[in-house]
DNA sequence: CGCTCGTTTGAGAGGACTCAAGGTAGGTGG
DNA sequence: CCACCTACCTTGAGTCCTCTCAAACGAGCG
Protein backbone atom coordinates (compact mmCIF):
# COMPACT_ATOMS: atom_id res chain seq x y z
CA UNK A 1 0.00 0.00 0.00
CA UNK A 2 3.27 2.27 0.40
CA UNK A 3 3.34 2.79 -3.14
CA UNK A 4 -0.16 4.28 -3.30
CA UNK A 5 1.38 6.84 -1.21
CA UNK A 6 -0.35 6.10 1.97
CA UNK A 7 0.99 7.76 4.91
CA UNK A 8 1.00 7.16 8.85
CA UNK A 9 -0.27 9.52 11.51
CA UNK A 10 0.16 9.79 15.29
CA UNK A 11 -2.76 10.99 17.45
CA UNK A 12 -3.26 11.34 21.53
CA UNK A 13 -5.70 10.28 23.04
CA UNK A 14 -8.94 12.19 22.80
CA UNK A 15 -7.96 13.73 19.51
CA UNK A 16 -10.35 14.21 16.85
CA UNK A 17 -9.74 12.48 13.29
CA UNK A 18 -12.95 13.96 11.74
CA UNK A 19 -15.97 15.27 12.59
CA UNK A 20 -20.20 14.67 11.84
CA UNK A 21 -21.07 16.74 8.82
CA UNK A 22 -17.40 16.76 7.62
CA UNK A 23 -16.82 15.54 4.31
CA UNK A 24 -14.73 12.46 3.76
CA UNK A 25 -11.36 12.82 2.05
CA UNK A 26 -9.45 9.94 3.27
CA UNK A 27 -9.58 5.89 4.23
CA UNK A 28 -7.87 5.57 7.53
CA UNK A 29 -7.01 2.09 9.31
CA UNK A 30 -5.93 1.55 12.68
CA UNK A 31 -2.08 0.68 13.13
CA UNK A 32 -2.27 0.69 17.25
CA UNK A 33 -4.94 2.05 19.08
CA UNK A 34 -8.29 2.65 19.46
CA UNK A 35 -10.81 4.84 17.42
CA UNK A 36 -14.75 5.29 18.79
CA UNK A 37 -16.71 6.59 16.01
CA UNK A 38 -20.05 8.54 17.82
CA UNK A 39 -22.93 11.02 17.46
CA UNK A 40 -24.26 13.92 19.47
CA UNK A 41 -27.80 14.56 19.65
CA UNK A 42 -29.52 17.96 20.01
CA UNK A 43 -29.24 17.70 23.86
CA UNK A 44 -25.22 16.69 24.09
CA UNK A 45 -26.13 13.03 24.67
CA UNK A 46 -23.34 11.27 22.45
CA UNK A 47 -24.06 7.89 21.17
CA UNK A 48 -21.52 5.06 20.00
CA UNK A 49 -21.54 3.72 16.83
CA UNK A 50 -19.18 1.92 17.45
CA UNK A 51 -15.31 1.42 18.75
CA UNK A 52 -12.56 0.34 16.15
CA UNK A 53 -9.28 -0.95 17.12
CA UNK A 54 -6.00 -2.23 15.75
CA UNK A 55 -6.03 -3.64 12.14
CA UNK A 56 -9.35 -2.14 11.54
CA UNK A 57 -10.35 0.46 9.31
CA UNK A 58 -13.72 3.09 9.74
CA UNK A 59 -15.20 5.63 8.15
CA UNK A 60 -15.61 4.11 4.89
CA UNK A 61 -18.56 3.94 4.06
CA UNK A 62 -18.91 7.72 2.80
CA UNK A 63 -16.25 7.99 0.85
CA UNK A 64 -18.23 6.08 -1.61
CA UNK A 65 -21.22 7.90 -1.21
CA UNK A 66 -19.89 11.27 -1.54
CA UNK A 67 -22.13 12.67 1.67
CA UNK A 68 -20.80 14.13 4.87
CA UNK A 69 -19.75 11.50 7.46
CA UNK A 70 -23.02 10.37 9.74
CA UNK A 71 -20.24 10.85 13.29
CA UNK A 72 -17.57 11.81 14.44
CA UNK A 73 -14.03 9.71 15.00
CA UNK A 74 -12.21 10.23 18.43
CA UNK A 75 -9.33 8.28 19.57
CA UNK A 76 -10.02 6.34 22.36
CA UNK A 77 -6.01 6.24 23.57
CA UNK A 78 -2.80 7.21 21.81
CA UNK A 79 -3.21 6.15 18.44
CA UNK A 80 -1.43 5.60 14.99
CA UNK A 81 -3.29 5.53 11.60
CA UNK A 82 -2.66 5.05 8.26
CA UNK A 83 -4.52 7.18 5.93
CA UNK A 84 -5.16 7.30 2.44
CA UNK A 85 -6.57 9.51 0.07
CA UNK A 86 -9.72 8.50 -1.31
CA UNK A 87 -8.83 8.46 -5.09
CA UNK A 88 -5.36 6.20 -4.18
CA UNK A 89 -7.72 3.99 -2.57
CA UNK A 90 -10.16 3.68 -5.74
CA UNK A 91 -7.19 3.17 -7.66
CA UNK A 92 -6.20 0.30 -5.33
CA UNK A 93 -9.60 -1.20 -5.46
CA UNK A 94 -9.52 -1.34 -9.06
CA UNK A 95 -6.22 -3.04 -9.40
CA UNK A 96 -6.81 -5.51 -6.48
CA UNK A 97 -10.38 -7.36 -7.02
CA UNK A 98 -9.16 -8.86 -3.68
CA UNK A 99 -9.37 -5.45 -1.88
CA UNK A 100 -13.09 -5.43 -3.11
CA UNK A 101 -14.07 -8.42 -1.76
CA UNK A 102 -12.41 -7.74 1.42
CA UNK A 103 -14.03 -4.47 1.59
CA UNK A 104 -17.28 -6.24 0.62
CA UNK A 105 -16.68 -8.54 3.58
CA UNK A 106 -16.04 -5.20 6.29
CA UNK A 107 -18.95 -4.01 5.01
CA UNK A 108 -21.67 -6.91 5.15
CA UNK A 109 -20.01 -7.08 8.87
CA UNK A 110 -20.65 -3.25 9.40
CA UNK A 111 -24.52 -3.85 8.42
CA UNK A 112 -24.87 -6.90 10.23
CA UNK A 113 -23.78 -5.27 13.37
CA UNK A 114 -26.19 -1.95 13.09
CA UNK A 115 -29.45 -3.99 11.84
CA UNK A 116 -28.54 -5.90 15.52
CA UNK A 117 -28.00 -2.58 17.13
CA UNK A 118 -31.25 -1.37 15.94
CA UNK A 119 -32.84 -4.56 17.17
CA UNK A 120 -30.92 -3.71 20.61
CA UNK A 121 -32.13 0.19 20.39
CA UNK A 122 -36.13 -0.96 19.93
CA UNK A 123 -36.18 -3.38 23.22
CA UNK A 124 -37.97 -1.42 25.76
CA UNK A 125 -36.96 -2.29 29.00
CA UNK A 126 -32.85 -1.08 30.03
CA UNK A 127 -32.62 -4.92 30.55
CA UNK A 128 -32.98 -6.66 27.29
CA UNK A 129 -31.24 -3.91 26.20
CA UNK A 130 -28.39 -4.46 27.97
CA UNK A 131 -28.20 -7.88 27.46
CA UNK A 132 -28.38 -8.08 24.32
CA UNK A 133 -25.04 -5.24 24.03
CA UNK A 134 -23.31 -8.15 26.25
CA UNK A 135 -24.11 -10.83 24.29
CA UNK A 136 -22.58 -9.34 21.45
CA UNK A 137 -19.27 -8.67 23.08
CA UNK A 138 -19.12 -12.29 24.38
CA UNK A 139 -19.83 -13.60 21.11
CA UNK A 140 -17.21 -11.77 19.73
CA UNK A 141 -14.78 -12.23 21.87
CA UNK A 142 -15.40 -16.21 21.37
CA UNK A 143 -15.03 -17.34 25.33
CA UNK A 144 -17.67 -19.64 26.92
CA UNK A 145 -16.25 -18.62 30.70
CA UNK A 146 -17.58 -15.01 32.37
CA UNK A 147 -16.34 -11.62 30.13
CA UNK A 148 -14.98 -8.66 31.97
CA UNK A 149 -16.47 -6.05 30.39
CA UNK A 150 -14.02 -3.34 29.50
CA UNK A 151 -16.52 -0.54 29.19
CA UNK A 152 -17.38 1.98 31.85
CA UNK A 153 -20.97 2.60 32.77
CA UNK A 154 -20.72 5.60 30.54
CA UNK A 155 -19.93 4.08 27.71
CA UNK A 156 -22.65 1.33 28.27
CA UNK A 157 -25.17 4.04 28.22
CA UNK A 158 -23.86 5.62 25.13
CA UNK A 159 -23.88 2.65 23.19
CA UNK A 160 -27.55 1.36 24.42
CA UNK A 161 -28.96 5.10 24.79
CA UNK A 162 -29.28 5.08 28.18
CA UNK A 163 -28.66 6.88 30.89
CA UNK A 164 -25.34 6.18 33.43
CA UNK A 165 -27.98 6.19 36.34
CA UNK A 166 -30.01 3.43 34.96
CA UNK A 167 -27.54 1.26 33.43
CA UNK A 168 -26.23 1.21 37.16
CA UNK A 169 -29.76 0.76 38.74
CA UNK A 170 -30.53 -1.49 36.37
CA UNK A 171 -27.03 -3.70 36.37
CA UNK A 172 -27.40 -3.63 40.22
CA UNK A 173 -30.71 -5.81 39.80
CA UNK A 174 -29.44 -7.64 37.86
CA UNK A 175 -26.38 -8.67 39.92
CA UNK A 176 -29.20 -9.82 42.26
CA UNK A 177 -31.15 -11.96 39.99
CA UNK A 178 -27.46 -13.50 39.53
CA UNK A 179 -27.34 -12.43 35.27
CA UNK A 180 -24.13 -10.11 35.92
CA UNK A 181 -21.29 -10.70 38.49
CA UNK A 182 -20.13 -6.89 40.02
CA UNK A 183 -17.15 -7.35 41.92
CA UNK A 184 -15.65 -4.70 43.04
CA UNK A 185 -17.55 -2.34 40.67
CA UNK A 186 -15.70 -4.26 37.78
CA UNK A 187 -18.81 -5.93 35.18
CA UNK A 188 -18.33 -9.69 34.37
CA UNK A 189 -21.03 -11.17 32.31
CA UNK B 1 -26.99 -13.28 -14.94
CA UNK B 2 -29.52 -16.00 -16.79
CA UNK B 3 -27.05 -17.36 -17.71
CA UNK B 4 -25.77 -18.45 -14.23
CA UNK B 5 -29.02 -19.90 -13.28
CA UNK B 6 -30.68 -16.97 -11.69
CA UNK B 7 -34.46 -17.74 -11.88
CA UNK B 8 -37.72 -15.69 -11.25
CA UNK B 9 -39.96 -16.22 -8.33
CA UNK B 10 -43.81 -14.33 -7.42
CA UNK B 11 -44.82 -14.22 -4.15
CA UNK B 12 -48.36 -13.09 -3.24
CA UNK B 13 -48.38 -10.07 -0.79
CA UNK B 14 -47.37 -11.03 2.74
CA UNK B 15 -45.23 -14.15 1.83
CA UNK B 16 -42.31 -14.73 3.93
CA UNK B 17 -38.94 -15.15 1.89
CA UNK B 18 -36.70 -15.80 4.50
CA UNK B 19 -37.21 -15.91 8.62
CA UNK B 20 -35.69 -14.64 11.15
CA UNK B 21 -32.67 -17.09 12.47
CA UNK B 22 -33.09 -18.92 9.25
CA UNK B 23 -29.69 -19.72 6.31
CA UNK B 24 -29.03 -17.53 3.92
CA UNK B 25 -28.75 -19.68 0.59
CA UNK B 26 -29.99 -17.35 -1.84
CA UNK B 27 -29.43 -13.43 -3.41
CA UNK B 28 -32.45 -11.75 -3.99
CA UNK B 29 -33.49 -8.70 -6.22
CA UNK B 30 -36.86 -7.24 -6.87
CA UNK B 31 -37.92 -7.26 -10.32
CA UNK B 32 -41.66 -5.64 -9.27
CA UNK B 33 -43.37 -5.13 -6.25
CA UNK B 34 -41.82 -4.19 -2.44
CA UNK B 35 -40.11 -5.93 0.35
CA UNK B 36 -40.24 -5.53 3.94
CA UNK B 37 -37.60 -6.51 6.19
CA UNK B 38 -38.33 -6.48 9.93
CA UNK B 39 -37.07 -8.45 13.04
CA UNK B 40 -39.41 -8.79 15.89
CA UNK B 41 -38.85 -8.89 19.81
CA UNK B 42 -39.84 -11.08 22.72
CA UNK B 43 -43.65 -8.77 23.05
CA UNK B 44 -44.39 -9.51 19.63
CA UNK B 45 -43.75 -5.91 18.59
CA UNK B 46 -41.96 -5.59 15.08
CA UNK B 47 -39.14 -2.99 13.90
CA UNK B 48 -38.94 -2.36 10.33
CA UNK B 49 -35.42 -2.54 9.07
CA UNK B 50 -36.05 -1.17 5.84
CA UNK B 51 -38.25 -1.35 2.86
CA UNK B 52 -36.96 -2.54 -0.33
CA UNK B 53 -38.65 -1.72 -4.09
CA UNK B 54 -38.37 -2.36 -7.86
CA UNK B 55 -34.27 -2.94 -8.83
CA UNK B 56 -33.17 -3.23 -5.36
CA UNK B 57 -31.50 -6.24 -3.63
CA UNK B 58 -31.73 -7.36 -0.28
CA UNK B 59 -30.67 -9.58 2.47
CA UNK B 60 -27.06 -9.77 1.06
CA UNK B 61 -24.86 -9.47 4.02
CA UNK B 62 -25.63 -12.66 5.75
CA UNK B 63 -24.39 -14.46 2.47
CA UNK B 64 -20.78 -12.77 3.01
CA UNK B 65 -20.67 -14.26 6.70
CA UNK B 66 -22.04 -17.73 7.06
CA UNK B 67 -24.74 -16.11 9.73
CA UNK B 68 -28.27 -16.56 10.45
CA UNK B 69 -30.89 -13.83 9.25
CA UNK B 70 -31.39 -11.08 11.61
CA UNK B 71 -34.35 -10.31 9.93
CA UNK B 72 -36.98 -11.85 7.71
CA UNK B 73 -38.10 -10.50 4.30
CA UNK B 74 -41.74 -10.25 3.92
CA UNK B 75 -43.64 -8.89 1.02
CA UNK B 76 -45.77 -6.26 1.10
CA UNK B 77 -47.27 -6.39 -2.47
CA UNK B 78 -47.35 -9.44 -4.77
CA UNK B 79 -43.74 -9.31 -5.48
CA UNK B 80 -41.65 -10.97 -8.49
CA UNK B 81 -38.11 -11.91 -7.22
CA UNK B 82 -35.16 -12.57 -9.23
CA UNK B 83 -33.02 -15.38 -7.19
CA UNK B 84 -29.76 -16.55 -7.25
CA UNK B 85 -27.38 -18.88 -5.23
CA UNK B 86 -25.12 -17.81 -3.13
CA UNK B 87 -22.66 -19.82 -4.97
CA UNK B 88 -23.47 -18.40 -8.47
CA UNK B 89 -23.34 -14.84 -6.81
CA UNK B 90 -19.80 -15.39 -5.57
CA UNK B 91 -19.16 -16.62 -9.34
CA UNK B 92 -20.47 -13.55 -11.05
CA UNK B 93 -18.40 -11.47 -8.29
CA UNK B 94 -15.20 -13.08 -9.47
CA UNK B 95 -16.10 -12.86 -13.04
CA UNK B 96 -17.03 -9.11 -12.90
CA UNK B 97 -15.23 -6.59 -10.90
CA UNK B 98 -18.03 -4.08 -11.48
CA UNK B 99 -20.07 -6.34 -9.78
CA UNK B 100 -18.26 -5.85 -6.51
CA UNK B 101 -18.20 -2.52 -6.83
CA UNK B 102 -21.46 -2.25 -7.66
CA UNK B 103 -22.05 -4.10 -4.49
CA UNK B 104 -19.60 -1.71 -2.57
CA UNK B 105 -21.45 0.99 -3.43
CA UNK B 106 -24.97 -0.59 -2.14
CA UNK B 107 -23.76 -1.82 1.31
CA UNK B 108 -22.32 1.56 1.49
CA UNK B 109 -25.41 3.18 1.51
CA UNK B 110 -27.13 0.53 3.56
CA UNK B 111 -24.10 1.08 6.55
CA UNK B 112 -25.03 5.06 5.45
CA UNK B 113 -28.82 4.31 6.50
CA UNK B 114 -28.78 2.29 9.42
CA UNK B 115 -26.17 4.68 11.25
CA UNK B 116 -29.05 7.62 10.32
CA UNK B 117 -31.11 4.95 11.64
CA UNK B 118 -29.40 4.39 15.02
CA UNK B 119 -29.28 8.06 15.27
CA UNK B 120 -32.82 8.66 14.89
CA UNK B 121 -33.53 5.69 18.08
CA UNK B 122 -31.05 7.44 20.17
CA UNK B 123 -33.17 10.83 20.15
CA UNK B 124 -35.19 10.82 23.49
CA UNK B 125 -38.79 12.78 21.96
CA UNK B 126 -40.96 10.89 19.54
CA UNK B 127 -41.33 13.98 17.95
CA UNK B 128 -37.65 14.45 17.04
CA UNK B 129 -37.55 10.61 15.84
CA UNK B 130 -40.76 11.32 13.80
CA UNK B 131 -38.85 14.19 12.33
CA UNK B 132 -35.65 12.64 11.23
CA UNK B 133 -37.58 9.51 9.77
CA UNK B 134 -39.41 12.29 7.63
CA UNK B 135 -36.61 13.89 7.29
CA UNK B 136 -34.77 10.88 5.57
CA UNK B 137 -37.92 9.90 3.01
CA UNK B 138 -37.71 13.45 1.70
CA UNK B 139 -34.07 13.33 0.97
CA UNK B 140 -34.91 10.05 -0.64
CA UNK B 141 -37.66 12.00 -2.66
CA UNK B 142 -35.42 14.69 -3.69
CA UNK B 143 -38.84 17.05 -3.83
CA UNK B 144 -39.16 20.20 -2.36
CA UNK B 145 -42.72 20.83 -2.18
CA UNK B 146 -45.07 18.60 0.85
CA UNK B 147 -44.67 15.24 0.15
CA UNK B 148 -47.56 12.60 1.00
CA UNK B 149 -45.72 10.06 3.07
CA UNK B 150 -46.85 6.88 2.11
CA UNK B 151 -47.00 4.62 5.15
CA UNK B 152 -49.51 3.99 7.39
CA UNK B 153 -49.47 5.36 11.09
CA UNK B 154 -48.02 1.35 12.14
CA UNK B 155 -45.61 1.56 9.67
CA UNK B 156 -44.12 4.78 11.00
CA UNK B 157 -44.41 2.97 14.71
CA UNK B 158 -42.44 0.24 13.52
CA UNK B 159 -39.76 2.13 11.70
CA UNK B 160 -39.50 4.31 15.24
CA UNK B 161 -40.05 2.23 17.56
CA UNK B 162 -43.06 3.89 19.19
CA UNK B 163 -46.44 2.67 19.70
CA UNK B 164 -48.70 3.32 17.57
CA UNK B 165 -50.78 5.49 19.85
CA UNK B 166 -47.85 7.49 20.11
CA UNK B 167 -47.10 8.41 16.61
CA UNK B 168 -50.83 9.66 16.38
CA UNK B 169 -51.12 11.77 18.99
CA UNK B 170 -47.39 12.96 18.31
CA UNK B 171 -48.64 14.11 14.50
CA UNK B 172 -51.38 15.66 15.95
CA UNK B 173 -49.37 17.81 17.81
CA UNK B 174 -46.60 18.64 15.34
CA UNK B 175 -50.03 19.13 13.04
CA UNK B 176 -51.65 21.80 15.52
CA UNK B 177 -47.56 23.48 15.39
CA UNK B 178 -47.64 23.27 11.35
CA UNK B 179 -44.53 20.98 11.47
CA UNK B 180 -46.40 18.20 9.32
CA UNK B 181 -49.93 18.31 7.35
CA UNK B 182 -52.77 15.93 7.89
CA UNK B 183 -55.38 15.95 5.79
CA UNK B 184 -58.08 13.50 5.41
CA UNK B 185 -55.84 11.28 7.27
CA UNK B 186 -53.05 11.43 5.09
CA UNK B 187 -49.88 12.44 6.07
CA UNK B 188 -47.41 15.58 4.38
CA UNK B 189 -44.16 17.07 5.20
C1' DC C 1 -75.27 -2.98 4.66
C1' DG C 2 -71.68 -5.12 7.18
C1' DC C 3 -66.97 -6.33 7.23
C1' DT C 4 -62.06 -5.09 7.73
C1' DC C 5 -58.36 -2.24 8.37
C1' DG C 6 -56.57 1.89 9.91
C1' DT C 7 -57.17 5.95 12.86
C1' DT C 8 -58.41 8.35 17.04
C1' DT C 9 -59.36 9.49 21.93
C1' DG C 10 -59.30 8.69 27.08
C1' DA C 11 -57.78 7.20 31.56
C1' DG C 12 -54.29 5.22 34.34
C1' DA C 13 -49.80 3.17 35.73
C1' DG C 14 -45.15 2.42 35.45
C1' DG C 15 -40.62 3.57 34.83
C1' DA C 16 -36.86 6.12 32.67
C1' DC C 17 -35.05 10.57 33.03
C1' DT C 18 -33.53 14.77 35.60
C1' DC C 19 -31.17 16.95 39.13
C1' DA C 20 -28.51 16.90 43.13
C1' DA C 21 -25.40 14.96 46.27
C1' DG C 22 -22.14 11.83 47.99
C1' DG C 23 -19.01 7.67 47.66
C1' DT C 24 -14.95 4.98 45.77
C1' DA C 25 -10.62 3.92 43.43
C1' DG C 26 -6.34 4.90 41.37
C1' DG C 27 -2.78 8.08 40.37
C1' DT C 28 0.24 12.13 41.47
C1' DG C 29 3.00 15.06 44.16
C1' DG C 30 4.71 16.86 48.33
C1' DC D 1 2.97 7.90 53.83
C1' DC D 2 -0.61 10.97 53.38
C1' DA D 3 -3.38 14.51 51.10
C1' DC D 4 -5.39 15.64 47.07
C1' DC D 5 -7.38 15.24 42.47
C1' DT D 6 -9.91 13.31 38.89
C1' DA D 7 -12.73 10.08 36.84
C1' DC D 8 -16.08 6.95 37.65
C1' DC D 9 -19.69 4.87 40.36
C1' DT D 10 -23.84 5.06 43.36
C1' DT D 11 -28.09 6.53 45.65
C1' DG D 12 -32.42 9.30 46.40
C1' DA D 13 -36.54 11.98 45.32
C1' DG D 14 -39.65 13.71 42.08
C1' DT D 15 -41.54 14.69 37.45
C1' DC D 16 -42.91 13.69 33.07
C1' DC D 17 -44.42 11.09 29.41
C1' DT D 18 -44.66 6.92 26.97
C1' DC D 19 -46.91 2.68 27.09
C1' DT D 20 -50.97 -0.15 28.10
C1' DC D 21 -55.62 -1.27 27.73
C1' DA D 22 -60.15 -0.33 26.19
C1' DA D 23 -63.39 1.57 23.24
C1' DA D 24 -65.10 3.94 19.36
C1' DC D 25 -64.85 6.31 14.90
C1' DG D 26 -63.84 6.55 9.75
C1' DA D 27 -63.05 4.90 5.17
C1' DG D 28 -63.00 1.56 1.50
C1' DC D 29 -65.01 -2.61 -0.49
C1' DG D 30 -67.62 -6.76 -1.49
Amino acid sequence: MITYGASTKKLKKGEYIFEEGGEPRFFFKILTGAVKMCCMNEEGKEFIQGIYRAEESFGEPPLFLNRPYPSSAITLEDTVLLKLSKDKLFSIINDYPGVAKNLLHIFAQRVYDKATALQMLTCPTPERKIIIFLEKLKSQAKINHKLMIPYTRQQIADFTGLRVETVIRTLSKMKNSCKVDIINHKLYY
